[in-house]
RNA sequence: UGGGGGAUCGUCUAAUGGUAGGACAGCGGAUUCUGGCUCCGCUUAUCAAGGUUCGAAUCCUUGUCCCCCAGCCA
């Protein structure tokens, strides 16, 4: 059976867009800066799977590592906070990372390792005075923290002597002191008009057990404590994070005055993915996975990249669009259209050809004799003979899709009809003679003849025929389950104007079709298989198949000038 | 009443003082044993107003609009 034909060479590489992020790093490289060293990483925190979004993200950090001469990309799971994080959405994520064809080699980092250093770090800073126990509540260190007009007011802590500071941070480790009863502050300055820098919590107690570090802490860093020197640590030049961290910039920066490094991480923001017809947001996400909305994390429909492996795109469809929609600061919304055009791209390219009916209509080829057997030689990809071919068996009963015929055919239909003449792919011209419908005057059959002199599907007198149909033998057809995915959200922006995002699933998203029919040389294709059904679109086997009992996904249809014309 | 960002075809994105280009979407056509693919063509944009300049999307001034920030989340 032809194998996928592999795009790696021609889908991904060769259309990357120059952006303002590579051309950062470039100069800062011919400035001779870091060294010329260069490392970038990708720091998901475990709560979820990974999507699209972060797909972006994962192709610009490693993009840029591999474009640049001997530069590195970091994994590094940023596991700061116990309540959200398991050890689950750790495998998924490297699972992801490694399908969408990425490659951490020994550098796989969990913020947890460095616990211990950035509690020295913590430490330190507390002995310099640049940080200090704060033990108000967290009423008080919210009132305390002033407004987006109003300055804050300093805590009556904030002077606590580094000594008493100290010794209560060692309390707050050592367990003696309760949930929220104390943080770490660094003391940076209360009136700031940037709210980030109001003394930010450093440190808060959580009694939480952690996916690695167990039971061993019961205080855990924040996220801007922790990123940065994080990056630090490990010789990251260039953290890449999106827009909305730009705030955060002089806090990064701030952590870094304290405790120099070298190389010192520079933090550079871009805008993150927002898509049409699709929700990206964590916390929807998650919304849909709990609330059953959807059948996991990799139900076919999910941006994520676990939902889309099983719905059939590859990942150089996803690098390849990727790399086209560019990285700006612009706050924008791609159209999903360009998501869908580059998995179509992808797919026609290396996907063979098959047939399968999906709604089975019968035809009798009255003059074709009972018993009778032949087959046609079909190539798995006609635009390629050299992938081979395989035999269609045809004899006197054959399926077409129900949609092929219709008994009083619109304007410019050259699909089959009463008395016209359609090709069956690969086989010969058939006609229509009647039509044989049941007591709800539903048509159930269609009595046809064919000509024995259309063998492979030509006319011998060179008449032309219009309409290409696909067909399967009724004999030697496979059973199959078809499920039609489309978007699963009809509006082009979901829970936009506050609306509950969850009352626009689109309930077409997802239509079984269980009596479809197949060309029995799919029979056994293995979960994972991608094919085209000629006129249809592109499929791809479920994990849920059993044998005899093909389940296949619908990637994404072909494009349909036909249909489009009809629905104006 | 604050701070930080951003405005280029319908949608993304280039042009870094010198022809506003590409992709997607849309429309039309050619080709076709997939109404697919491919090929050809077309439509459409510099937020506004002033200024500097031989020349401005780009520089200056003044506006307008949009996004982010008041977690012991990341």
């Amino acid at each position: 059976m032809s194998p996928e034909k592999p795009t790696t060479e021609r889908a991904s590489d060769g259309d990357k867009l120059p952006n303002f992020v590579l051309e950062a790093v470039q100069r800062d490289v011919a400035e001779g800066k870091s060294g010329g060293k260069v490392m970038t990483r990708f720091p998901p925190e475990p709560n979820g799977y990974l999507h699209v979004g972060h797909a972006k993200s994962i192709c610009l950090n490693f993009g840029i590592a591999q474009t640049i001469p001997d530069a590195v990309c970091n994994l590094r799971f940023d596991d700061t906070n116990p309540s959200t994080e398991e050890a689950e959405f750790v495998r998924s994520i490297q699972e992801d990372l490694r399908w969408l064809g990425f490659d951490w080699g020994k550098r796989m980092y969990f913020a947890s390792d460095y616990f211990e250093k950035l509690y020295g770090l913590a430490v330190a800073l507390i002995e310099a005075n640049k940080a200090y126990v704060d033990s108000q509540s967290l009423e008080e260190m919210r009132l305390g923290r002033g407004s987006f007009y109003k300055p804050g007011q300093v805590s009556p802590h904030r002077d606590r002597p580094p000594a008493e500071s100290l010794a209560l941070f060692e309390r707050m480790r050592a367990g003696e002191l309760a949930d929220g009863s104390h943080v770490l502050r660094a003391k940076i300055d209360m009136s700031s008009p940037n709210q980030n820098l109001r003394d930010p919590v450093m440190y808060r107690i959580k009694r939480e057990h952690h996916h690695r570090t167990g039971d061993t802490w019961c205080i855990y860093p924040m996220y801007d404590f922790a990123h940065g020197y994080s990056d630090a640590i490990e010789g990251v030049t260039h953290s890449i994070c999106t827009l909305e961290f730009e705030n955060h910039r002089p806090l990064y920066d701030w952590f870094l005055d304290q405790a120099p490094f070298d190389p010192r991480p520079q933090q550079i923001e871009f805008a993150r993915l927002n898509l049409t017809h699709t929700v990206l947001s964590k916390r929807k996400l998650q919304q849909l996975v709990a609330g059953k909305h959807v059948s996991g994390w990799d139900d076919p429909r999910m941006p994520t990249l676990a939902g889309l492996r099983r719905r059939g795109y590859t990942p150089e469809a996803i690098r390849a669009f990727c790399d086209r929609i560019g990285v700006s600061k612009r706050n924008s919304f791609v159209d999903v259209t360009l998501l869908e055009h580059a998995v179509r791209e992808d797919l026609n390219a290396r996907c063979r050809r098959a047939m399968g009916v999906l709604r089975p209509l019968r035809v009798v080829l009255e003059n074709y004799p009972e018993g009778e057997e032949q087959s046609f030689d079909a190539p798995w990809s006609p635009d390629d003979p050299a992938r081979g071919s395989r035999r269609i068996p045809f004899s006197r009963v054959v399926y077409i899709d129900a949609e092929d015929f219709a008994e009083t055919p619109p304007k410019g239909w050259f699909r089959l009809s009463p008395g016209a003449e359609v090709r069956l792919r690969y086989a010969c011209i058939i006609r229509c003679e009647r039509v044989v419908k049941d007591e709800q005057g539903k048509v159930v059959e269609l009595r046809c003849s064919w000509d024995p002199d259309s063998l492979g599907g030509n006319a011998k007198d060179g008449r032309k025929i219009k309409g290409t149909l696909h067909w399967v033998s009724e004999k030697r057809a496979v059973p199959a389950e078809v499920r039609l995915y489309d978007r699963l959200f009809a509006a082009e922006h979901p829970g936009e104007e506050g609306d509950d995002f969850l009352e626009e699933i689109n309930p077409a998203s997802c239509e079984v079709v269980t009596g479809a029919r197949l060309e029995p040389a799919l029979a056994g294709a293995p979960a994972g298989d991608r094919v085209q059904l000629e006129r249809v679109g592109y499929f791809c086997v479920d994990p849920d198949s059993k044998p005899g009992a093909i389940v296949l996904n619908r990637t994404i249809g072909l494009r349909d000038s036909w249909g489009a014309k009809q629905k104006k």
